[in-house]
DNA sequence: TAAGGTACTTACCAGAACGTATGTATTGAA
DNA sequence: TTCAATACATACGTTCTGGTAAGTACCTTA
């Protein structure tokens, strides 16, 4: 995402964060539970290693995800939800709940 | 939005709708009421004629909006929201009101 | 000694998204 | 006869997103 727009509506500064092809999946993934990078590569193969740390980076800059590192013998990295991200993860709920309806339609439609 | 994934959630297919820079701010803007397209463009200054119809194309292609054109004396059409993108819009209000929240948040932060 | 697992980093590039500028058809008003 | 208003269409160029491929540093296991 680019333009820092007024925006009369908030969706303008909500796409901001969570715009772009794979943060709200990711964020998804780390809904449940913390997850380790290498678990999120596991859990993703579609995204590439790049997108991944580039995308989690920004999501912490954002204050959505939080980055623990543990410095153990083979290094460890865990992200997980902060606060921030576990609100927007429910905020972004019914449009989830809206794409299943949509896909499911849509799909019938054929 | 380019990609055809298979989505393990519905915010995949719901992203492929509302995507993009201008679509959410366009849908929110016929919520109240039909629009023309002059009236959109007068409301929605910053964004340009060509992407104007481009995403109310996509839009109504994808039963978000409907277009109803009248022949009179000065060509008129009017835009509005299809039952589904009422409910899209339904979908995008916790997520607007979690950007409200957070541009406040990250306004008042500076 | 080489291979493999951890978590990245970097360079390069294609294609999509977006913007600017201009052109079109219709009609009525000046 | 020229201008303005309607709702677009089209060409062209730039900027940005996302992808591929390779490399780094550390340690463990075979």
């Amino acid at each position: 995402m680019k333009a820092k727009k007024p925006y009369n509506c908030g969706i303008g500064p909500a796409f901001e964060v969570i715009g772009g092809k794979w943060k709200a999946v990711i964020l998804w993934e780390l809904h449940a539970q913390p997850r380790r990078f290498g678990e999120l590569k596991r859990l993703l193969p579609d995204i590439s290693e790049k997108m991944l740390i580039q995308q989690l980076r920004e999501l912490e800059a954002d204050g959505i995800v939080h980055r623990e590192v543990f410095h153990e013998v083979p290094p460890r990295v865990e992200y997980s939800e902060t606060k921030l991200g576990a609100s927007l993860n429910a905020a972004l709920g019914p449009l989830a709940d809206w794409g299943d309806r949509y896909a499911k339609r849509a799909g019938a439609a054929r």
